[in-house]
DNA sequence: GCCATTTTTTGAACATGTTTAAAATTTACT
DNA sequence: AGTAAATTTTAAACATGTTCAAAAAATGGC
């Protein structure tokens, strides 16, 4: 073994592999975060690593797949965020604004990059696309978090909806990303502030479907979801 | 000069540049539909045209020019057709239906071509983003189309809504195109009904905004409206 | 410690979008 | 028609992401 560390009262051996590949990973975000991702060059990237081409090709698949690295890392911190969020509240209004601004947390200072896995996210034939590809299982992730912050939520609503809601509360969450990524404010100052302003009136609609009256409204629109998201 | 003819009486000059252009613009969308935009490639083009290399970087500066030229054109195509919806009625739920489903119309048969644009469109420094770049004019026509559409419509709802309903309207045909995008369904016939099924309820929810009695709700939405638009 | 096997690295080559300087062609004017 | 200026074309080079076969290094069992 080329490296055996102590961690946790365990042994954990970690191949050299493992070693060189987060030293290409820190390396990488480095220059990318610095120089941008279209203006770091693969050969700038081997040069700083004292490595060949070739030898960052064996670590990494090609370009992308640092940043894919990197998206799958900010998930992580942002799923152990939402838990600290959930211990916080139990209202359903302050939890969706603590999930919303632990993602955006979690990006803040890789606009750039977050714009790269964008412009492939949109792709459906790319392995970042939430649909297909690797992204699918962060998306249910995702989607399995809002489920969670709503079951234990004190969020109460038309029993139909509620099902419903955690694909929408997904949606809500990338179309804020999205509204971040184009966001040219003085740090998406306009995002926080638009968040902060549209999610009470969700909840609020959405408490609003108790309401018997609200049938009205809500019986196509449980068609159209399903149209939407799929069958419950 | 290279070539004259006539077109509507009016003697037209069309130089040399123009005839090659186009001819290079025809070939390349041929094999973009047939061999996809990415497996195409710069050299087939050029031999396809029998024409140098170089000769097709003067003519197009790069290889998205020439998606973007078809975006231009398709785009020239849907405000056409436009007209023809407006004159033939001035219900809001059927003009908007037929506009979105115009606007469908002229990408049909060019999905993949369609993802190429999505993908640079995303992107807020690229020159295809809908709100820099050379999109941003073809954004505030189509917005402007929407407003004709509403202006000469049946349409009736709370004035300071009516404002904000060409954006709206837009960022809702937006969602449906990256919808379209997305849905690998035969034909993308899951998009056409969803957008049969949803627009009714919108167009419904609009009216609604006549009655007194919803300012609970519309009052905090102009608010986002503004800051989501800006204000009116 | 030595050898067979596996993992990692190397350097060169390849593919393709893009640039460029010079040559060829076309145009405009007399 | 002849010529200077412009437009258009060419061939070669360049930049950069990616691949590949062979070499070097590391590992595991004896």
């Amino acid at each position: 073994m080329w490296y055996k560390h102590y961690m946790n009262e365990t042994k954990t051996t970690v191949s050299k592999s493992q070693v060189t590949s987060r030293r290409l990973y820190e390396i990488s975000m480095a220059h990318f975060l610095e120089k941008g991702f279209d203006q770091t060059t693969m050969r700038d990237l081997a040069a700083a690593a004292e490595l060949s081409l070739g030898a960052f090709y064996y670590h990494f698949p090609n370009k992308e797949a640092v940043i894919q690295r990197f998206y799958q890392q900010s998930f992580d911190s942002f799923k152990y965020a939402c838990d600290s969020v959930f211990a916080e509240t139990e209202n359903i209004e302050k939890r969706l604004l603590g999930v919303i601004e632990a993602r955006l947390k979690t990006f803040e200072g890789s606009r750039e990059i977050l714009i790269v896995l964008s412009r492939s996210a949109v792709d459906p034939r790319s392995p970042l696309s939430p649909f297909g590809g690797d992204q699918k299982e962060i998306r249910e992730k995702t989607v399995s978090i809002m489920r969670e912050m709503i079951e234990s939520s004190d969020l109460k609503c038309e029993k139909g909806l509620r099902t419903y809601l955690p694909e929408l509360f997904w949606m809500y969450m990338m179309g804020m990303i999205l509204f971040w990524v184009f966001d040219e404010s003085n740090n998406q100052k306009k995002t926080r502030d638009f968040i902060q302003q549209l999610t009470p009136q969700i909840v609020r609609l959405i408490r609003y479907t108790r309401i018997p009256l609200s049938g009205t409204v809500l019986g196509p629109l449980k068609k159209t979801l399903e149209m939407l998201i799929g069958p419950r």
